[in-house]
DNA sequence: TTTGACCTTAGACTTAACTCCAAGGTTTAT
DNA sequence: ATAAACCTTGGAGTTAAGTCTAAGGTCAAA
């Protein structure tokens, strides 16, 4: 059994991470001790990586509440389910990466425009251009 | 002149989002009519446009605040600052880009695994590997 | 003249995932 | 015995960029 700081550094989050974790019911210690500790068992700790690898993954608590679901009653889900969590995931990463690299080679474009030099901004032709596209 | 409701539509803004461009400094009505209306000239749409191309080019608003301070003395200012801080916002982009792109791959790797078909999850490989990695 | 569309302000609410604080109780080490 | 380190709870604060509400003033059209 695991106090709430040993368990906390044990797997290198706050304390405060865990309470919060709890009070958005993604894990809650199996007991308490007689004065009110949080008393946390080895499953309970794995529980908590599972958490750890998932949001490491990229997936918001939210998704997470629902993989842990899952896995709780693995048998009322099939692959097929799981499978499609994860894809939907990867599909919307990669809408955020396509974004992202679209944005960076328009800011790429702009810089290579510029002279960058030591001369006063005055013809910059970064600031022209978002002045007047 | 143009009130705030007028400008905004022009813009595809809200009226709430000037408002709030106002209250952050970043855009104010060239004066306001006697009875307190904000009127907005086309110096003042030109000032506007200007922070919605560099939003969409990825920059925050208080990064837009430092563009502006920058606009209004252009003189002030090198080619080399202009030109530097679009390279950092293009480098911080590719960050974010590696990162994403980095569980993107691991997502695609995990759901690879997966025969997603539409048997029970009790030996699904995604949940076995976020379980015990 | 009265309805509806528009404008004003101050201030609260939103999302995500914590993070911090106060006020107090417990445990451990010296 | 006492101080340090730990734990409890409830609730507020953080960030970004808005978004929404209430309570009221103004303006144009029918």
């Amino acid at each position: 059994m695991y106090r709430i700081g040993e368990l906390a550094t044990a797997c290198e989050v706050t304390a405060d991470t865990l309470r919060f974790y709890e009070k958005n019911g993604l894990l809650s210690p199996s007991s308490r001790s007689d004065k009110g500790y949080r008393l946390y068992t080895d499953e309970d700790a794995r529980h908590l990586k599972f958490i750890l690898r998932a949001k490491a993954m990229g997936f918001s608590l939210t998704e997470i509440s629902e993989l842990l679901n899952i896995e709780a009653s693995r048998s009322d889900w099939a692959c097929a389910d799981v499978k499609g969590m994860v894809e939907a995931k990867a599909a919307e990463l990669q809408r955020k990466i396509d974004e992202m690299t679209r944005l960076r080679d328009s800011l790429q474009e702009l810089a290579d425009a510029c002279c960058g030099g030591p001369e006063s901004a005055i013809h910059c032709s970064i600031l022209d251009t978002l002045e007047t596209k």
